[in-house]
DNA sequence: GCCTTGACGCGGA
DNA sequence: CTCCGCGCCAAGG
């Protein structure tokens, strides 16, 4: 103040969040609102908020993603979040989330087996904010 | 104030 | 289908 006089925004919203960064609110109130049965990449959310990058969302969520529906944000492969496909996939299953069978495809495949997971269906379950 | 690490994304081989 | 490398932006030490 004084010399500078910089735009900050009102000291209002400091309290109104509690401590953590702006950025990373903003990406858990997107993840939040994300329906149930939905899902978004990190990348989409980055887009949606039209700043930072799909590393900076992911971030977020792995700091302070336990207080929100993290399940719903996944990668832009379909993929499960290594460490916790299983917990993601019931959560899935529970909210009815497309998912897509890697196994019935081929003949005989019984290898990978623990990393034979089924992964989402982006096609469709892919939420545009709307 | 610089450097390193990341729940990533995408194109090419 | 899988594997490799580069790019991007933010927060922590």
């Amino acid at each position: 103040m004084g010399k500078n006089a910089p735009v900050t925004e009102n000291s209002a919203d400091q309290r109104a969040t509690g401590e953590l960064p702006p950025f990373a609110e903003l990406v858990l109130d997107v993840v939040d609102r994300i329906p149930a049965g939905r899902v978004m990449t990190y990348g989409d959310v980055a887009e949606y908020l039209e700043q930072g990058g799909p590393r900076q969302v992911g971030r977020v969520l792995a700091l302070y993603g336990s207080a929100v529906a993290w399940w719903r944000v996944i990668r832009a492969d379909g993929a499960l979040l290594p460490g916790h496909e299983q917990r993601a996939l019931a959560a899935y299953r529970a909210e009815g989330t497309p998912l897509r069978s890697t196994a019935g495809r081929g003949p005989v495949r019984g290898s990978q087996a623990a990393e034979d997971l089924p992964r989402v269906d982006l096609r469709r379950a892919r939420w545009d904010g709307r």
